[in-house]
DNA sequence: GCTCTTGCGGACCGGCGGTCCGCTTACGCC
DNA sequence: GGCGTAAGCGGACCGCCGGTCCGCAAGAGC
């Protein structure tokens, strides 16, 4: 129905998940980024309650509308805030050089794993307590590829454990809210908060391949 | 107002956390009741999100206003209706027979525990959503001596561990959220759920004190 | 039975997520 | 460059929720 513009490929923007999604307006696309621009300031600053569509529409300067055309509903808004800085976590764990990539033992990967998504959870830790008040964020789109991916990792550890469980078991130990309970109310630095889950992690790692214990 | 006629004082409930505290009257008592066990069959059929304020005290058949001077807030109910079920775990672990209660080695005390809390928390899947949603879930109220115990329990296995961190990534591995989740998505039933938390303890629970590995 | 205190109920409030529709504006064509 | 059109925009609007408040009813003590 709208002539399809070839749209020079100097701009090649990463933004087609979908498939048939036909060319963004261009104050549309910039809205899209102060929108989220606004709404990761607001969350940083006043914790994931000061998230409110009203509240980001204004800080973006733009109306209420524009915000849940953009984004759809609340849920969509804090899930492309976690996209926004677990993709190159994604792509590090998937693709990037060992431990945390291909090409290291499966323990020591799921150790690097665990210690690099704890930093990670920490440093974006008000995005992350915000993403997680989403009712809807356990499925397929931002932890699944993570758990999948925790989940196989446990198989290549112990074939005899239920990797999906224990998949699921490790990565809600370290859930945004926990980690923000124990920095807040404990003394507890990242540094901690690593060592802690390492601890956690060895015994299973240490399940089989490892010769001698200490 | 109503036929509902409550035990006299043959049960002598623990309601007694404030000091200078003065009976309740016979009306009120009632409508508490009837408000907790409105609230339990409400959530426990549509839901933590049914739980609102106004559907509770429509289904309890008392006013909106009551179901706040009774409870302080909707924190408050869902605290208590999460008392209500753990009160005696929390009983059974401090001081009922091992190896829940003290008398076992705490490998075999900290299993038991996270297997019946495990439990505990799939049987009532939907009441314990309702508490976890609560904001002020955390602190001291029903969680603290769980994680006390918890924690105590860790440092006994192992001094040199942070306990208290290891402590909460062991309880927020199990959280209702987690389960629920795995009941759902996956085929889960509380047996599995329940050997895959073992399975993560393992490693915990031999780091020290046993000589030979299977 | 009288009084006084406690409890009760639902109208009321502010604020939230989400929808809708008339106006504006960028885009592609000529 | 001008124009028609469709995409985009904004904020009024809706229903619902948690929480408050105050006039009224009903137990409790005498």
């Amino acid at each position: 129905m709208v002539p399809l513009d070839p749209t020079p490929d100097s701009e090649r923007r990463l933004e087609l998940p979908m498939a048939g999604q036909q060319r963004e307006r261009a104050d549309a696309a910039a809205n899209r980024e102060r929108i989220l621009c606004a709404a990761r300031q607001l969350v940083r600053e006043n914790g994931p309650d000061a998230l409110t569509m009203q509240a980001v529409a204004c800080a973006a300067g733009v109306g209420k509308g524009t915000v849940f055309r953009r984004f759809g509903d609340r849920d969509g808004l804090t899930h492309a805030l976690l996209d926004d800085y677990m993709r190159e976590f994604q792509e590090a764990f998937l693709h990037g050089p060992p431990p945390l990539g291909p090409g290291a033992p499966p323990q020591e990967r799921l150790e690097a794993f665990v210690v690099e998504l704890v930093r990670l959870q920490a440093d974006n830790l008000q995005v992350a307590l915000a993403a997680e008040a989403a009712p809807g964020h356990a499925p397929g789109l931002v932890y699944g590829p993570v758990l999948l991916h925790i989940a196989t990792l446990v198989h290549e550890i112990d074939p005899t454990l239920d990797e999906r469980l224990i998949a699921g078991f490790i990565l809600n130990a370290i859930a945004p809210a926990v980690l923000h309970r124990m920095t807040g109310q404990l003394d507890a630095d990242t540094p901690k908060l690593q060592d802690a889950a390492r601890s956690l992690l060895r015994g299973l790692t240490r399940s089989c391949a490892e010769p001698s214990t200490a």
